[in-house]
DNA sequence: GCTAAAACATGATTTTTATCATGTTTTATA
DNA sequence: TATAAAACATGATAAAAATCATGTTTTAGC
């Protein structure tokens, strides 16, 4: 159930200019201010589902959302994590087809709806706007094709420390060197694409080894340099 | 080393019309023709290469693509395959990058260069060619993010079916049942992720229990629909 | 604060898949 | 067409990772 937050304007928003509305001009985000669905998530509630139909986009305000897919068994895999700022659901919109994946909110989220229609018409209007999409979608291809080849030719091992330094690269560190989200470690398994206990395997062993500190669901990050060795990643 | 090859003009071309330019206008199409340089690229030559700068895009007359991306210890991963009427390059050159991977022919190819400029100028006027290009990226994004759901979920014995339908959808099937398309084993391989090896040894057992038929490189469908049901897709 | 469920943890075992070794066949080219 | 190199093939072995089993800790809801 979504209920409504108390509306920021667009124009207002303060992630409006570090999202892919950042060249988009005043009367374009008025269009979309007009038009938009505010809503509060509560963490664990799914914001859309894979294979139903996409009757816009969400723009992230606030929170935290992680997009997967499910494979044969129901398995979760994880194939994007969202934050503010961050729109979802334009890959159906865009290729006119379903979701081909479900979001969910990783905490309490506020989002905003915005229609199918006002969304393509001001892509068409706006070469600044499409232009800053493709920017999105070729980065968003660029990392997954990078992400195949990790988990076709990287051992288990490195790409769960890959994995933590995308969840900080991400997310960011909270004061104290502690990555700024927390993941059940079946979470993180679905992401590095593993079993759950060879992910809680790994991750206790680089406590051990002192490279990361882990604290409750939190993973704080002690030696940064042995992480990007043992991610085996040097750029 | 590219040699020129007889121009086909882009308004005459048989791929138009299933390319991203095929909503584009006959004059923004001469000014791709104007510019455009057009060459011959041998069997197993590189058209560009993982890291390069990005100077335009690549439009494939004739011949097939692989896109690859290079691990830790050089080992290749297929990331894309391209046909005729394909475009290839464009991610670097959204995203003002380098290119990520190295494309390289298949078969002897004829490619058409699209300078970066003019692709960038006729992008900014052209909602339409916009649209088309955030369609495809769309699509690609959602098969990637497909590709990392199985590599990390289905054993490999699917994966290899999967590859060889991936294979017939991508280039068809010649007559008599045989997929248009000649791969070493170790393409194959490192197209489905796994070992040399390992995917010449699920090849010869899918040819034993009467799936498919190897001829040469060649590969014949035998039974579509147990190659199918090895491959676990059932959509 | 109690209780059930979920999450976390860890050892043992099995399965899968890669690697190694070796030989044959095909392909390219001098 | 001779010859080397690449590609293909297959058995044996090793390594990696999943699964199974079981117990503990944490979390959420009554």
């Amino acid at each position: 159930m979504k209920a409504s937050f108390e509306h920021v304007e667009c124009k207002h928003c303060s992630n409006r200019f570090k999202s892919v509305f950042c060249k988009t001009e005043n009367d374009m985000i008025n269009e979309i201010e007009a038009l938009k669905i505010c809503s509060s998530i509560k963490k664990g509630d799914t914001i859309f589902r894979e294979g139903s139909y996409a009757s816009g986009v969400y723009c992230i305000n606030a929170g935290k959302v992680k997009l997967s897919m499910f494979g044969d068994e129901g398995k979760e895999q994880i194939v994007r994590l969202a934050k503010p700022g961050d729109i979802i659901g334009y890959k159906a919109l865009l290729s006119g087809d379903k979701y081909s994946s479900t979001a969910s909110a990783l905490e309490d989220c506020n989002v905003c709806f915005i229609p199918r229609e006002i969304f393509l018409v001001i892509l068409q209007k706006d070469a600044a706007l499409s232009f800053e999409m493709m920017k999105v979608l070729s980065n968003e291809l660029r990392q997954a094709e990078e992400k195949i080849t990790h988990l076709a030719q990287k051992p288990v091992r490195e790409r769960v420390a890959e994995t933590i330094l995308f969840l900080k690269e991400t997310y960011g560190l909270d004061a104290d060197n502690i990555v700024n989200v927390s993941l059940t470690r079946e979470e993180i398994a679905n992401l590095v694409g593993t079993a759950t206990e060879t992910a809680i395997r790994l991750l206790s062993e680089f406590n051990k080894d002192n490279i990361i500190e882990l604290i409750g669901k939190k993973i704080k990050i002690i030696d940064q340099q042995k992480l990007t060795k043992t991610a085996n990643l040097y750029d």
